[in-house]
DNA sequence: ATTAGCACTCGGCGATGTTGAGTGCTAACA
DNA sequence: TGTTAGCACTCAACATCGCCGAGTGCTAAT
């Protein structure tokens, strides 16, 4: 391990790397934090930090730069230290701020993304709860008029599904609660391809006549299905991946921009670690796709009934505010799960 | 009006740059279009051009660069010529793999986006149905269990939204009944601004037992029919515009990007020329807002039941393929119309 | 009216020199 | 033995300079 002064020195160029970017010298450091040693002692602790793989040089004479392996470090030997320090009025001004404006849950994940964005200037990442294996609860036919039947589908953690679908001759309203009672009956807890042919064939042989409109219904009750499984992945912010000096070369920030902007690539890297800790980082090298290697990730869960089902997170250069932004992920994922606890979802099973 | 030649000189510097994004010369043009006369001649034609402010010179010895003026010349001429030319294999093609993806509504102009910036390599717009005025048609009731119920609205577009409530007490499914009925009274036909306290009164009078649950309702049902009428805004391959040179000044481009990513300026934009034409073209400085000032704009409207209820269009730098862009906008904006006139949305009225 | 010819302009580019922040090494010191 | 002052050396960044070539505008000839 690291001696305390090679950590101090570490923690400096550090700290100093974060808010200005500019490798840093000795010199530098000797006068900006209090170290107590003079420049020539701290060069040739550097020199030993860059030994051990924690500091890297631009060129022959230039200051030094952290490594990866310096932020990790860095991250991982702070993040215990801060387990409390949640800010409580700015988590309140957040969570109103996100209930304010969020009527619906998918306009909740995406002002999610957008608040968060704004308050770190950094881009945010934002996926909507994610529920795997839907069973259907409850199913539900009304007459919207004569020609028009609204199919409703409500699944066992309390999402809702709707689609107006048209029929080719009018279902009196007696006949439709009776094959309302019949599809309940089918396809209570059970998730869509759990329904086999035998029970379609009943279905016919009991509605003969309704056999066109109940063959037409079926593909629309499964794409409901499957559309309360989909996942939405929001991004937010992405110019402001320009404002960092380190994306001043176009061709760099094009590729991780496209990277970000192709959702199907995103989606891996963030379900990939979806069994990890609430907080995941991903510094730098430890990225497997190649736009990524110069840039961090940080996620945090947030939790439906104490499962995890979604996460939000942020990305930058490996050059990070970790700590900040750490804290601020922490309040929004607290703020997250606890509004859609309250929300229409939670059905007590 | 400016003379054939003129016309044809025209067009050839516009269509080499809109190619190469270099300024073009005189030599140039008489080597690579064939107008019969020498770069002599298109030199005096080029400075007479510059007279009437069709184009421009970076510099005094540089070669020529098509005005706004000019551009808007070229779209205007060539937009009467080409109204039919609609490749019918490439909009099947793109019909198809807009519905392929496309369950919900959202989902439909979200895909539009990405797909359209992924045919064109521009920036994408889409802008989600707006519904202006939501009068309810229906509502209803439905209990999930006894301590909770799902609330179904109806608008008259036939869009659906749904919520689900908890209760204090356990309303038996007569009562329920009930208190549908009345609320389809009171609130069919009406905005529910409409709705005054006298209703109110009459229902907490005539339910009094589920004064509670009334009064949590209402601004459920308020709060559905205003996102009703929200408009969802959709931008895609933001990233794209570092692929023009002409955005390789990072901090223009970053300021043009972060107008595109608020989205409530942007939207400002997109509802303002609502009454216009079906394709509506705004040329660099045509556009009101500093940072646009050299971007240009297509937008196309997509319709429901004739009536035009939201748009799709493209951002990029002035130098942009008009007539190609427009051609797809096209093919957009018409299988969108289709592809919602076949959803729930068509209710007859 | 068109064209060839020619002087002139100016951005872009490579070469060259200067500056300054920073390193590494050595020798002196506590 | 660890710390420090001093000094030579390195190299990116920046400015300066000259050259090249694409392009213009003007004039005179056709």
């Amino acid at each position: 391990m690291l001696d305390e002064r090679k950590m101090r020195v570490l923690y400096a160029i550090i700290d100093s790397y974060i808010s200005t970017a500019e490798p840093i010298g000795s010199r530098t450091i000797s006068k900006a934090y209090d170290l107590g040693v003079s420049s020539a002692t701290i060069r040739n602790e550097m020199s030993d930090l860059e030994e051990l793989g924690y500091l890297n040089k631009t060129h022959t004479s230039s200051g030094r730069v952290p490594s990866d392996k310096a932020y990790r470090l860095y991250v991982d030997s702070f993040i215990k230290l801060d387990k409390d320090s949640i800010n409580k009025k700015q988590k309140i001004e957040i969570k109103s701020a996100l209930e304010r404006e969020s009527k619906e849950l998918d306009q909740l994940i995406q002002n999610s993304a957008r608040l968060l964005s704004q308050i770190t200037s950094y881009t945010a990442l934002a996926l909507s709860p994610q529920i795997k294996e839907t069973r259907i609860k409850y199913v539900q036919l009304l007459p919207i008029d004569d020609y028009q039947v609204l199919l409703i589908l409500v699944n066992e953690n309390g999402l809702v599904k709707n689609a107006v679908f048209k029929t080719e001759q009018s279902i009196p309203e007696n006949q439709l609660v009776a094959i309302t009672n019949m599809l309940n009956e089918r396809l209570r807890n059970k998730s869509f391809n759990q329904l086999n042919n035998e029970s379609m064939k009943d279905m016919f042989n009991q509605f003969y006549r309704y056999k066109n409109e109940i063959e037409r219904l079926m593909p629309i009750i499964n794409k409901s299905v499957e559309s309360m499984e989909d996942i939405d992945l929001y991004a937010d912010g992405i110019g402001r991946l320009l404002n960092f000096p380190e994306y001043k070369d176009i061709d760099k920030v094009k590729s991780i921009m496209s990277f970000i902007e192709d959702k199907d690539q995103l989606l891996n890297i963030l379900l990939m670690d979806s069994i990890s800790r609430d907080i995941h980082i991903s510094i730098g090298q430890e990225n497997i796709y190649a736009p990524l290697k110069d840039c961090s990730i940080i996620t945090a869960t947030y939790k439906l009934e104490g499962e995890t089902v979604g996460k939000i997170g942020i990305i930058g250069p490996t050059r990070m505010d970790y700590l900040r932004l750490i804290k601020i992920l922490k309040i929004f994922s607290d703020n997250i799960s606890e509004i859609i606890n309250n929300y229409n979802g939670s059905v007590k099973r």
